[in-house]
DNA sequence: TGTACATCAGTGAACGCGCGTTCACTGATGTAC
DNA sequence: TGTACATCAGTGAACGCGCGTTCACTGATGTAC
């Protein structure tokens, strides 16, 4: 029972143990049936509530669902910080990472890198936690070869990009980024079923041909 | 004015473009504001009908769905029949022509190969149409140099879809399709939009990848 | 330790809305003689 | 060509539901003296 913080009066901390059990049950409902499941009154319900009461904790749905989105967002970059404070935060680490963490709640993975949230206004430029993801990634792609990385760095970035990160660099970060997504997604939209293979071979195959070929 | 077919009556001409009018302004809402926003009550509105009355052309919202989603993957195998036809029906004829098909309207592409659809069953074990599409870019597989190709041909698919094709050319297949989607669908879903670079040139660079790279 | 007051979680009813779907019915269009 | 009947598109009202959200209120918990 070790408390957190000392200055957390009681009333906050319980106050933040309902808000917690509030997207708990909101990452549920997603996860079953997708963004649009997503309904206050229902985990009102669900935790023997009014429907009325959470508007003590959320000003709206739509705070609700911002949350989740940036939730999902810090729990992949801390997945990727501890990977890399493992010393495994290669691009083979953060791969590897990232499948495991899409996995584990598909439509979670959906909520960053899935077709845009029906009413949701994604804070326009996104988020400081979704570049410094890509900044992660950015930083595993310099410890590769890069002649050998068959990558295209022909891509003509823009030159007011230049500056944020060698131009080869982001290049092999692009690739990395879309190969993997076109797999995982297709994977965890169920797209694969029944076709007689494994995705997690294909993942690994494309893995592999990012560095070495 | 030349009439299609001379057996047709007049009642069921009149039936079918009504049909026809109902589903376009079915994909008119899609292709706004995503498969949620799907709405018969809005669409009888919006051509001066009553609700009730779309149940004369619809059994109800499901099957005007799976309609759409039928129909999108009917307008991709014409589509690519067409390319075929026109004699361009290889690995980059096909790639050009599934990008201008996505592009064109997005959430047509994502009603196939984007997340499931909330409420929408997929007649399970998917489509003939959809293998047809398949079978398609499995042919212009054919044509790719096997050993030039750096696609992973290691899959180990199952041996009992063996005899389907060519482990090699299956493997290419799904590389083409994976590598595509991945740059295509995030394209679609504005995640590259501020990153100063052109989605196309990376669609490019990942297609010449595929046969030569 | 006890009392007076402020804070705040939660209630319950209501608002307005839109949804998919049904049903009995009207009225126009087509068909048969 | 004209009349009798069947077909079928479309209406309008209703059903039941769930949604997000607001509001005045109750009752318990915490704070100040």
């Amino acid at each position: 029972m070790s408390d957190a913080a000392a200055t957390t009066t009681p009333r906050e901390r319980y106050r933040q143990q309902v808000r917690a059990e509030i997207k708990e049950r909101a990452r549920e409902q997603i996860a079953a049936a997708g963004t649009s499941a997503l309904s206050l009154n229902k985990i009102a319900k669900e935790m023997g509530l009014s429907g009325a009461a959470l508007y003590r904790y959320f000003t709206g749905r739509d705070e609700l669902l911002s949350e989740l989105v940036q939730d999902a967002s810090q729990s992949l970059v801390d997945t990727f910080r501890a990977v890399a404070g493992r010393g495994e935060g290669d691009l083979d680490g953060l791969a590897q990472a990232l499948r495991a963490w899409a996995l584990a709640d598909p439509q979670r993975y959906f909520l960053l890198y899935g077709p845009p949230v029906p009413g949701y206004r994604g804070t326009a430029g996104l988020t400081s936690t979704m570049s410094e993801i890509m900044g992660l990634v950015l930083s595993a792609c310099d410890a590769v070869p890069r002649e050998a990385s068959r990558a295209p760095v022909v891509l003509h970035l823009d030159r007011s990009r230049e500056d944020l990160a060698p131009a080869s660099a982001l290049g092999v970060a692009l690739v990395f980024w879309t190969r993997l997504h076109g797999v995982l997604s297709l994977e965890l939209s169920g797209h694969f079923l029944g076709m007689g293979f494994d995705p997690a071979l294909l993942y690994e195959a494309e893995l592999s041909g990012l560095s070495s070929g």
